[in-house]
This record gives C-alpha cells, sequence and structure tokens, in this order.
DNA sequence: AGGCTCCGTCGAAGCGCTTCGACGATGGCT
DNA sequence: AGCCATCGTCGAAGCGCTTCGACGGAGCCT
C-alpha cells in the first residue's frame, strides 16, 4: 500500500502538499495538484482511515444503531437502514452498525474509542435508557423518534399526531362517524416506543374535535388477535363503519377476516392503512393509506447529523408531515349508515 | 478523552506496560497489571480506535456487504446481518456496514483505506463481479453464497442442492409421484443468484434418482404471478398431488389461491416449503420448510473470517445441511390418487 | 560463585496522516 | 523604488497507540 510520502515523492512535493491537494485546505497551484493527482492515480493511493482518524480526529463513519429483533416491522427498519446508509454515502461517510441490544454500552464503546463522529439511533422507548448516555458522549446524536426528554437531542419522525388527525378527517370527510382504531400489539405499547402514543394521542384528540365516536384497541399479531380485536371494537360501539389501522402485521388476517364475515372493503367498511407504500398495494385490496417515509425520515436524520458536524445550527425536533394517498379502501359512507 | 500516556502515570509504569495489559502480549506482575487497570478504570480510558488500528494494522471491523434493495426476501436478510453483527460482537469486532450497489467500488475503498480486517458478502451472483476484485484485496473475504468460480475464496450457504433432494425425499416418502416445483421469480433467476440454480439442479437430479414425474416454473410476485404458475404447472402435469415452493413471497398468495380453488392442505395437495421458520408457521397452514439456516449460516461466516485473520486453515466451501421440520401441510397420499 | 535463562518492565521508534508556522517569490500599492 | 499582502509550498511536530530490543534482577544450574 502506498503512503502519502510515495505519493509525494512520486509528484515532486511535500506529503504536506499532498494532503493540501487531498482536503483543498489551501490552494495550489493547478499544475502541483495535476501532477499530485496523476501519482494517486499511479499509485493506487488510498489514505489510511486509521492515520487519517487519528491526526484530524474525524473518522467520517456515523454509528447506526438499529433494533435487530427479527419480528416486526422489518422492512421498514431496512427502509430506514437503506437510507441512512445511502445518505451517509453521499456525504462520504460510512455507517458502521450496532444492535440496540448493546444498550447504552454500545454507544460508549464506539464513541469513546472515537470510532464514530456521530450517532443515529432507531426505535426509541418514552424513556429511553440510552438517551442520558448520549448526552455525555463529545459526539453528537439524532434520533429516529421523539422520546419523553430529548431535550438537546436532535429528533427526526413522522408526526404521528398528525396522521393520526389526516386519517380521521378523511374519513369524517367521507361522512364516516363510528371508527375504530386498530392499535399496536400491546407490546409496542408496553415497550412504550413513542410513534403507538403519539398517534393515539392524536387520533382521540381529533376525534374530539371532529365530534365522532370512536373507539381504540391494541391487537396482538395473528388471526386470533386480530379477531379479538375486531370483536372488542364492535362490541364497545356498534355501527361501525371505519377503521384506522396502525399495525402492519394485522393488516392482512385483518382484511381476512373481514371477507370471511362478509363485511366487504371498502362497500361496507372503510380502511385507513398507516404504514410504507409498498404494504399498503401489496393487499388484496390496494389501501388509501398514510405512508412512513422510512426514506426520507433516515436521510433527514443523516442531514441533520452533517449539520451537527459542521457546527451549523439544526432545528431540533423536526416531525415531517403526513401525506394521505387514496386508493381503493376508502368511499363516501352509503346514506344508510348516516 | 484519557490516553494511555494518562492511565501510565496515573498507574507509575509506562505506556508500553499498559499496552501489555491490554493486549496480554506479555507477561505483566499481578500487581502490576491490577495498578493498571484500576486507573483505567478510574479514568474511563478507551482505546483510541484510529491511534490503535495505524499502529498494529488491525481495525477490528469486518465489512458486511448486503444488499439493501428493499423488495424480496427483506426478513432473511435482516437475519444475515442480526447474525453477523452478534456473532462480530462476541469476536470483540464491529461491522460496517456496505449496499452492494456501491458494487465494486466499496469494497476497494474501504479494503484499500484499511477500515476493514476482513469482508463479507452476500446475495452473491454466479458470474459476480466482486469476486475478481476481492481476489486483489489483502483482506480475506467469506462469501454467503456460491458463484460460479470461488478458488481461493471461502463460501458458506445452506446446500441448496441438497435441500431440493431433501424435500423430494419427503414427498416421495409419503407416496407423492406428480410434484412441482413453484420456483423463485424470474428476476432472481435472471440475476442468476446461485442458490436459485443449486436447488433447480437439485430437483431435477432426485427427480430423476427417485423415478418422479415433476414439473418446475419460476413465480412472478403477487397473486397473479401465482395464478399463472400453477396454471403452468397444472397444464404441464396433471394430477399433481404435492408442491415444492422455493419462493418465500409466493407462499400465502399461493395459499390464498388453493383455498379458493377448491384444493386444502394437505389433504388434496402436500405442501414444503423452503424459508425461515418464521414464515412457515406464519401461514394459514404450518408448512412442513426446509429452514433457511441465516442464523447458523452468519454466525459461520463470521468465525470463518476470523479464523483467515488468525491465519488458520478453513474449509473453503461450507454448505450446510438442510433440516426438514414436518408440520401440517404434507401427508401421506391417499390411494386415490396412487 | 559464575554464568544462563527467564521474567517483568521500560524507552524509543515508528505507523501515515494533518496542520501550523515559516518562507521565498510575486504582484500591487503608494 | 520600496513595502506589504498574498500565493504556493515546505518542514516539522504531533495525534495515541503497538512493538521491538534492551536491561536489571531473580532463580537455576554446574
Amino acid at each position: 500500500m502506498p503512503t502519502i510520502n510515495d505519493v509525494a515523492k512520486a509528484a515532486g512535493v511535500s506529503p504536506s502538499t499532498v494532503s493540501y491537494v487531498l482536503s483543498g485546505r489551501r490552494p495550489i497551484s493547478a499544475e502541483t495538484r495535476a501532477r499530485v493527482q496523476a501519482a494517486i492515480a499511479e499509485l493506487g493511493f488510498h489514505p489510511h482511515a486509521g492515520a487519517r482518524a487519528l491526526a484530524s480526529s474525524k473518522t467520517n463513519v456515523i454509528a447506526l444503531v438499529a433494533p435487530l429483533r427479527v419480528d416486526v416491522n422489518v422492512p421498514v427498519i431496512m427502509q430506514f437502514a437503506t437510507a441512512v446508509v445511502t445518505a451517509a454515502r453521499s456525504y462520504n461517510h460510512d455507517v458502521l452498525l450496532l444492535t440496540k441490544d448493546e444498550g447504552t454500552a454500545g454507544l460508549e464503546r464506539v464513541a469513546h474509542s472515537t470510532m464514530v463522529d456521530a450517532l443515529i439511533l432507531m426505535d426509541l422507548e418514552r424513556d429511553d435508557l440510552r438517551i442520558p448516555a448520549l448526552r455525555k458522549l463529545k459526539q453528537p446524536s439524532v434520533l429516529i423518534g421523539l422520546p419523553a426528554d430529548h431535550t438537546g437531542i436532535a429528533c427526526v419522525d413522522l408526526d404521528f399526531g398528525a396522521a393520526a388527525r389526516t386519517a380521521l378527517s378523511h374519513l369524517a370527510g367521507h361522512g364516516h362517524r363510528r371508527i375504530g382504531l386498530v392499535g399496536p400489539s400491546p407490546a409496542v405499547y408496553r415497550r412504550q416506543t413513542t410513534y403507538a402514543d403519539r398517534f393515539l394521542a392524536g387520533f382521540l384528540e381529533a376525534s374530539a374535535d371532529l365530534g365522532l365516536r370512536t373507539v381504540t384497541h391494541p391487537c396482538e399479531p395473528g388471526a386470533e388477535g386480530v379477531r379479538s380485536c375486531m370483536a372488542d371494537l364492535d362490541a364497545e360501539l356498534d355501527g361501525l363503519t371505519a377503521l384506522v389501522v396502525h399495525n402492519e402485521e394485522a393488516l392482512r388476517p385483518l382484511l381476512d377476516l373481514l371477507r370471511a364475515t362478509g363485511r366487504r372493503v371498502p362497500e361496507d367498511i372503510s380502511i385507513v392503512a398507516i404504514c410504507p407504500r409498498d404494504v399498503a398495494i401489496s393487499m388484496p385490496v390496494n389501501l388509501t393509506s398514510i405512508d412512513i417515509p422510512a426514506h426520507d425520515v433516515g436521510t433527514l436524520a443523516v442531514e441533520t447529523a452533517m449539520r451537527l458536524l459542521e457546527g451549523r445550527r439544526v432545528e431540533y425536533t423536526r416531525l415531517l408531515e403526513p401525506s394521505l394517498v387514496e386508493r381503493d379502501s376508502c368511499r363516501e359512507i352509503s346514506t344508510s349508515h348516516r
């Protein structure tokens, strides 16, 4: 492996000049620059990352802390990860992948040993123990999610409260007055993953504002979970004409159940789902849905991190506006139901 | 951030002694060691990764090159990734995540700049362009998959040929003689991802050996793809009593289709699936399946990489034996069909 | 008792890069 | 004509660690 010294000799300049050609931090004449670049190309020189990190205290690596349990939401997590890696590369950074289950120790390890310049975390819980640890690090961090006390830490996410409101307004606009929420599984609420709470709060608020009759229920995974969730919803409020579904896993069994029980979508019952686009269009009925913009969120997280690294100001809480896409699962309510 | 010098002063020893305590490369007396460790703990010392890499030319990082397209097989990819990260951590390594679409350039970048000690790649194609590039690197690499010319590069994967044979033997053992293969999507064959070919070859071979009547067909994604695949299979061989399904996406729509057309599983038609365990048991019928042991494969890939780094000998091609788990989708063929 | 061999520790030399201060050479002022 | 900036380049220091050779002391042998 050639070093910067080899390049310098080949180009007949000093190593520092090569460095300045590479970094552009000082003006270098066009001829010299050309000569240096030729030498770099010819020798196939790549600066040694460790040496660089040591001398400059910059690694050009960011950490991504992902929940690598394999249960739920895998595609969404993957979308986040893809977006983060792609965006990071566009800023000439690489991504070190950590698992959530290393907890606080993992963060501290990579931060203290100066392996990364910044951290991006996903799947934050309401009172996430990692937050205080993050505050102590010299590297900045960006959260995908919105834990309770996030002062001083940048957060990026979909505005789940607004998403709930958007869903309900859409249904209300189509004349629906009795609406059920099929929520995430109880496990999600238990973990206090923040999007669930925020969605529920927005739902209840909008329901009141719009004067709707609504009922909400978490939904266990699997066909049985869906059956009992629907039973509960029906029991607590009869004449449901629409459902908001904030639970990707439940979608397919729910549609199966509705079909089996003779409730047609959207003729008898309308549905708005909160899920990634590709999930919405892979169902037997193309679902009117509010997208979970994993790509945008991931990209924005990286952009925010980069801004932070440049010492620029950032908005510390960025909640992306939800956007509802109409497909085939919502219909103006038939007058008989009004 | 304290440095090794700070620790040395605090413990009243030289920096090299601290280093030897850390690495264990030379004997250090118990008392000295204790004093040094106390100092390390007290100061919260973490060695600087870059400095370490520079001095020792070891990074303790491995690259994982994953296909981050979000279409197919996401859960399996995630399982591989999880296993790799977890295993790497158990060897005190971290994982740098690269996307496949950076191609050769990405590999060369991280290798030449000495960011990683070894590379693990997944989703290899038959004549993968990255193979020759890998051969030129000074770092060793391990492939998850089995491209055509892999001489000198370690490969790890499920033995898909054996998996096909196992599936057919199982069905033959239950009296089935007319069997269809629902293959991966044509896109997978087109990409020449190697597992598809290997499975197909094993299938045809075993079919001949066992004297079976079989027919095979790729299967486009979605309900329509499944419908036309089944139509083709039925047209080319009537009296099918069993299916081997090597296409996770197709499973659900296939089961829907069979139900809709009045073919009961397993009463009228038996099914063996090749898919991860959790997919097999999340279907309306619990499927008899051959697991894709993503966890084992990922772990083995890391172990192999570590062996290579230690300069130990490894088996250059490790194909894991398939194991079939009986569940509810296979049945002894009824005599009327014999 | 003298010579060896270990053992435990130290000092110093790098690893390959960035960055700061310095310096000669230009060129634009007054 | 003389002075001061500015430009382009160089040299050297230093980032924090590992590792090699060296060295005093202890224990063993003969």
